[in-house]
DNA sequence: TCTGTCTAGATAGGACCC
DNA sequence: TCTGGGGTCCTATCTAGA
């Protein structure tokens, strides 16, 4: 039986919920980001915006220059995750096989229900909208790509001007394939501008393009990706809706408003990256094995330089001091950085000494805890002080 | 003892995603 | 005219040990 697969994105996520909080937004040209001036981008923008051009990722600066009259909203990650909850529970409620891709996104596998799937999603829909006043797309497939595809396109197709599409396509079984050919390549999971552009020279230019050519040819070509490549341009995608999933790494990073060339601000910029991390390690009960720092130099070189502790850590100290080796050992003296970060990989649970008054006990761990919630409701200094 | 081979882990970077 | 932040996954390369 071919499985059925919904795929929902929530509409211009972000505009959404900044209208839901200052409605006089709607239908305005505005975008959700960072200011032009501060090395800003644009993390989400108003259909009206887009109409000028502008698109999320942009520069900030740039898409002043597209719109003049564009209204530029702060990012509010804490209050978009909220909102996201409340969608995400709607899509719980339907069924407990789902998959959170990303803020504003989710797969949910309806095979059980597969009869009524369309309705039931039309209804999720109207549910999001009238409820939680957010809008939203949908696509229904018997396959994760497939349906994501559905998505997009039922999106660009919307005839509306400066509104959400409120997209709604139903790819039927065994049609996925010819709904694929058409479209442009880099509609392809994992088709970026880079494998675009070798498709390209190939004189390959849309998904039906890549599914005729010869599967071992483009394994030969492109190594395993030539595999899904060929699968997903035919249509086939076997990936299940994954339930549960474990977080890999965790990580901070900061592009400076004007480039840093000052030891002491890099040290503090990683001493507070560090906390974070750690704080963010100690809240999911994890340690790291693995810290790692990422640099970005003034011409836009990126390099990073990892390394493996003799034991797992969720120390702030540690993390820190760990950074700052790895930084010292490439930066040389005086040099600018424009970005800088630290992240933790290689995670599983902390083991913890119990009962010993140190760094890894459980009474220090604890304390710890406790002065993270401090710092987050009080501040850094408050928290010294006490 | 020396050399080659295989494997696993660490490391660095690239591509991609939202 | 510049180019964010936070992730995941993949690949190439190096190294150490069996």
């Amino acid at each position: 039986m071919p499985r059925v697969i919904l795929h929902l994105d929530l509409d211009a996520f972000f505009c959404s919920v900044e209208e839901i909080y200052s409605p006089q937004l709607r239908r305005k040209p505005f975008a959700v980001g960072g200011k032009p001036d501060e090395r800003g981008v644009v993390a989400s923008c108003s259909y009206a915006a887009r109409a000028f051009g502008i698109h999320s990722a942009m520069p900030m600066a740039r898409a002043v220059r597209l719109c003049r009259e564009l209204i530029i909203v702060p990012v509010r990650h804490g209050v978009y995750r909220q909102h996201s909850a409340q969608a995400m529970e709607k899509l719980r409620a339907l069924t407990p096989l789902m998959e959170q891709i990303s803020i504003d996104e989710a797969f949910l596998d309806l095979s059980d229900v597969a009869a009524e799937a369309p309705r039931l999603a039309l209804d999720l829909q109207r549910s999001i909208r009238s409820e939680l006043n957010l809008p939203s797309s949908v696509g229904i497939a018997s396959n994760k790509l497939t349906a994501k595809i559905a998505t997009e396109i039922g999106k660009k197709s919307s005839k509306k001007k400066n509104e959400p599409p409120f997209g709604f396509v139903v790819v039927p079984s065994g049609e996925e394939a010819a709904f694929l050919a058409p479209l442009p390549a880099d509609m392809l999971w994992g088709v970026g501008p880079k494998t675009n552009a070798r498709l390209a020279e190939l004189g390959i230019h849309t998904i039906g393009d890549i599914a005729q050519w010869n599967q071992q040819d483009l394994i030969r070509l492109f190594g395993e990706n030539g595999r899904d490549l060929w699968e997903h341009a035919n249509g086939i995608d076997r990936r299940p809706v994954q339930v549960e999933s474990e977080t890999k790494s965790i990580s901070q990073e900061i592009t400076f408003t004007a480039d840093v060339a000052d030891q002491k601000e890099l040290e503090k910029t990683l001493r507070e990256q560090a906390r974070e991390v750690a704080r963010q390690l100690r809240q999911s009960d994890l340690a790291a094995k693995t810290v790692k720092v990422k640099i970005r130099w003034t011409n836009f070189v990126t390099i990073t330089r990892q390394i493996t502790l003799p034991t797992s850590t969720d120390s702030e100290d540690e993390i820190f001091r760990a950074a700052v080796k790895l930084m010292n050992s490439v930066r040389k003296p005086n040099q600018a950085v424009r970005l800088l970060g630290v992240g933790a990989s290689g995670l599983g649970k902390p083991i913890r000494q119990l009962g010993l008054w140190d760094a890894g006990s459980e009474r220090s761990r604890n304390l710890q805890k406790a002065l993270d919630k401090l710092h987050e409701k009080y501040g850094e200094d408050v928290v010294r002080k006490g």
